[in-house]
DNA sequence: CACTACACATGCACG
DNA sequence: ATGTGTAGTG
């Protein structure tokens, strides 16, 4: 049956959707139905004929690939095997796997995330003899990432840097290591430096989609440029005022490039939303109008009516998760709404916390999206260590990490001796350490070199059975069976043994993961280097089960494309939003902010409730807290302000300091 | 020389 | 709560 998608779409999604030749711009604003215009959009050009190997749509989480996959398979009923929908990273990595070689590195790279970037970074600065207390690793991992990816080049305060950086970069090239930056900044390079590799991607890639195109970094810009610079065919979809990953690299103003970039454009603005009523609609109308720079639109609804937005000032975060917590409650009771019609926002990890503890005190179900994602844990990455060293001998980063884990007897001088050796000859750890087998003149004790021995046979044996591909999975069962890991977590909480246990079933969990991929048939390359690849590019907010049934605690950030019946909005307080630190870092950050806080709201569908409380705790401190500046720039007629109790008396007081005294010993 | 226990500081806004 | 650095032990 063919698509009609002038009976599908309104007609704005109708244009956008049929318009598949030449560069196109299309603002979509908040729950303008993008997702769905993008769906017939890719159903539509195959229905024209087009292969499937041809289009290429880039999204920003693995998530919402997974999900635009999933509903263009469902619509067309294609096998979609050869259509090419993925994030900038993950399409990076997959550039890099063909043509790596090309840069000086091997196949068989390892990808370094954010703490192995910082593990890599002190131990450059160890062999540089700079010491913890000489720099903030932490905020030059950030200095490296604007450097690498051209936001921002070498000032003068920095400067003293440069051979840190240098340092790094050649230490990545021995692991054969790329870190997050390399994923979109080396393909860039085998881009512009090799025209046959250029010219691949041109004669194959002749229709270009950009997801979240407020997201993109320059970098990310450059190589989507790149891509399209021959067809021209190339759309891109985004909403200015919802960019909020500025500190990421975003650069909205990729808006106003593209314009200048491709001025033969078409320009499309989805303005209606199908998603709030007009109160929240027009609330989210007004905080936004006060920002300067944004492409003017007005989002309209034909949600009539709705109630208004209300605004609490608890007395503190145990009030305020009480309330929250008190709220759901007699709303499920009374109108029938379920667990997961609601959604709780906060602007910073931090205050999920406290609200945790109520929902909990309350039997109320519920999920946090954000914190550390499985794959971030301990004893994950101790056996994903394990297996990249498998893959990628030469990554000392991981090397190191399992050398010891757990202990057998390869001390801190002892590999004092071997990176001395290593760091001089410009070797990995690994071949210092494979030489050495045959060194006679080797400067360390015969107990070591015997246990050095033994790991290196350890990793050989498990390496050549893991290399063939077959039963991957249970071949790591039997590596950490050999190693006797359960026996290691038990002498690391040697006084809880519930730890333990909990993180071994972990352990386990993550083996069957792997066996699960390593034996689905859909998957056409069931490697060790693939595997590696696809969990390094897994974040917090990529786990897919949509539990039903349980209220959503998440950050702003993290709530961006989600929507819910009822949004609780916590701590809509002064130093919080606008963050203190972000606008002391740049004034100009107080935009963002603002973004920030209009998509709080409009992943509301008919009502938001906004909390602030008048006192804080913010570690071991309490602080008075004012509200949200912002609150005075939505139009007062759309909230509903419950003001705070004043004057208590002194009774009072003592009986509310003992009620906190009593909950914060539970 | 490896390993343990203990003191001590940091907690890094958002992925 | 967590990691990191250090002094003391076998």
């Amino acid at each position: 049956m063919p698509l009609d998608l002038q009976q599908e779409l309104n007609p704005e999604q109708y244009i956008a959707a049929s318009t598949i030749n030449g560069p196109l711009l299309i603002i979509a604003g908040a729950g303008s139905g993008k997702t769905r215009m993008i769906i017939f959009r890719i159903a539509h050009m195959l229905e024209q004929g087009i292969p499937q190997s041809s289009i290429i749509a880039l999204t920003f989480t693995n998530k919402a690939a997974r999900e635009m996959t999933a509903r263009v398979r469902e619509l067309t009923g294609k096998r979609l095997s050869n259509l090419t929908l993925s994030t900038f990273h993950a399409f990076g990595v997959q550039v890099l796997r063909s043509h790596i070689q090309h840069l000086g590195f091997k196949k068989n790279f390892s990808i370094y995330d954010q703490s192995d970037k910082i593990s890599l970074l002190k131990e450059v600065a160890r062999e540089l003899n700079i010491t913890a207390d000489q720099v903030d690793f932490y905020e030059t991992a950030n200095i490296f990432s604007a450097i690498k990816t051209g936001r921002s080049g070498w000032t003068r305060e920095i400067e003293s840097l440069k051979p840190m950086y240098q340092e790094y970069q050649e230490h990545l090239q021995v692991y054969n290591a790329v870190d997050f930056d390399d994923l979109i900044m080396l393909p860039i390079k085998l881009l512009e430096e090799h025209p046959e590799v250029l010219e691949y991607y041109h004669s194959r890639f002749r229709y270009i989609m950009v997801d979240e195109f407020q997201d993109t970094s320059l970098a990310q810009y450059r190589m989507m440029k790149l891509l399209s610079a021959e067809s021209r065919n190339i759309c891109v979809v985004g909403d200015d005022d919802q960019s909020i990953y500025s500190w990421r690299g975003a650069n909205y103003l990729n808006i106003v490039q593209f314009e200048r970039d491709f001025p033969e454009r078409i320009e499309i603005k989805l303005e209606q939303n199908y998603r709030s009523t007009r109160h929240i609609l027009d609330a989210a109308n007004g905080l936004i109008s006060h920002n300067e720079n944004r492409k003017t639109k007005k989002l309209w609804t034909g949600i009539e009516g709705g109630k208004a937005l209300e605004l609490y000032y608890p007395e503190d975060e145990l009030r305020e998760a009480d309330f929250i917590t008190e709220m759901i409650k007699t709303l499920v009771m009374r109108e029938k709404y379920r667990y997961h019609d609601f959604g709780i926002l906060v602007r910073t990890n931090s205050l999920t916390a406290v609200l945790e503890n109520g929902l909990l005190a309350e039997n109320i179900p519920y999920r946090v999206s954000g914190g550390q994602s499985f794959f971030q844990r301990k004893e994950i990455k101790d056996v994903i260590a394990y297996l990249k060293v498998i893959a990628n001998p030469d990554d000392d980063m991981n090397l190191l990490r399992v050398i010891n884990t757990p202990r057998r007897g390869i001390g801190k001088t002892t590999l004092q001796k071997i990176r001395s050796i290593a760091e001089e000859k410009k070797y990995s750890l690994y071949s210092t350490i494979s030489a050495l087998r045959w060194a006679t003149d080797a400067p360390i004790t015969a107990k070591a070199k015997e246990n050095l021995e033994e790991f290196i046979g350890l990793v050989e044996y498990y390496r050549e059975r893991i290399l063939t591909g077959k039963k991957m999975a249970e071949t790591t069962r039997s590596l950490i069976n050999r190693i006797d890991y359960w026996a290691h977590l038990l002498q690391e909480h040697s006084t809880n043994d519930k730890v333990a246990r909990w993180k071994y079933k972990n352990v386990g969990t993550f083996i069957d993961l792997f066996e699960r991929w390593e034996n689905d048939p859909d998957n056409l390359d069931p490697n060790i280097y693939t595997y590696l690849n696809r969990i390094s590019l897994i974040t917090r907010d990529d786990d897919d089960q949509d539990e039903k049934g349980k209220v959503n605690l998440m950050t702003i950030h993290a709530s961006k494309g989600l929507e819910f019946e009822i949004v609780f909005l916590a701590g809509v307080e002064a130093h919080l939003i606008p963050h203190a630190r972000s606008v002391e870092e740049d004034p100009n950050n107080l935009e963002e902010e603002r973004r920030l806080f209009y998509v709080a709201i409009t992943r509301a569908k008919q009502k938001l409730y906004m909390t602030s409380c008048l006192t804080r705790r913010v570690m071991r401190e309490i602080t008075e807290s004012g509200p949200s500046p912002f609150l005075q720039e939505i139009p007062a007629e759309l909230i509903e302000i419950h003001q705070p109790e004043e004057d208590l008396d002194p009774e009072e007081v003592a009986d509310m300091f003992a009620a906190m005294k009593s909950k914060m010993g539970k």
